[in-house]
DNA sequence: TAATTTACTTGCTTTTTGCAAGTTAAATTA
DNA sequence: TAATTTAACTTGCAAAAAGCAAGTAAATTA
């Protein structure tokens, strides 16, 4: 899990985002949620990254007691809840847009669609908002 | 346009970063490399963080066989090796300066110097240019 | 050549993860 | 309206990983 206890983060930035969402399964939510539309607990299950479900739900309550997610009822299915970027959570595409570039360029298998890749490295802030205008934000 | 379907995009690459270095302490170790200077084992461990000692061995042995740090002898005393950052290795400093964007926007007690900070948000090719200047090579 | 330095490795304990089954609350169906 | 289903978890236990302390091996220094 995420470090929370440790005493000694405050200072250094790399740590500091380590122990807001410093592991595999933060940052598969985050990419879910950024770039794949995905807003519901199932869906996070479903993604096919093999996630147990105890694990999904501690790392979704870490991330919002991190302010990088909000949580809310669905307002059309009261069963449901609706998992959304705050803007902190926003804010993490830079991050996640280097990280991105960086592996399609080291491995072969990483399949970003072309028209992607090339605005993410020729019209960076173009890409940025296009992705933006179709993250759902909490209503 | 963004994909949400999720049938493409099956080589992830946010999966293959983690795969890479998805680790609280893989990532510490590469911005001991990149921004810190450090580049024996011993500095690593006294970094103080508290890595594990076979951690550190661990993610010093997955970090190189993924191809993101080279370990070689050091020349001028047989008994330490030197820990350096490939071409693959220099080439995540943009997700690690989005990073520390990031957290010194939201962490209050980050402590990134304040020409560090300002050239990363107006100048930050200068910045990179500079940085890639004092990391060291392998030989 | 004996002691020391540096970089690990090993064995054991504790913590975290993964897996399966169980629970709860809301919505749907009978 | 009662019974079933759906969705989002929680719980308990086994397995894996991390943390800790002590030990080892290859150079280097005295």
């Amino acid at each position: 899990m995420v470090d929370k206890t440790s005493k000694t983060w405050s200072g250094c930035p790399v740590r500091f985002g380590m122990s807001q969402f410093g592991d595999k399964w933060s940052f598969l939510i985050i990419r879910d949620l950024m770039f794949k539309g995905r807003q519901y607990y199932h869906e996070f299950m479903d993604a096919g990254e093999g996630i147990s479900t105890n694990i999904l739900a501690n790392r979704l309550a870490d991330l919002e007691s991190n302010g990088i997610l909000n949580k809310s009822k669905d307002p059309n299915k009261g069963s449901r809840f609706i998992y959304t970027l705050t803007q902190k959570g926003i804010e993490l595409m830079p991050m996640m847009l280097a990280m991105m570039d960086w592996a399609e360029k080291y491995d072969a298998k990483t399949e970003v669609p072309r028209d992607f890749i090339e605005k993410l490295r020729n019209t960076p802030e173009e890409l940025q908002q296009e992705i933006l205008e179709h993250i759902p934000t909490p209503k």
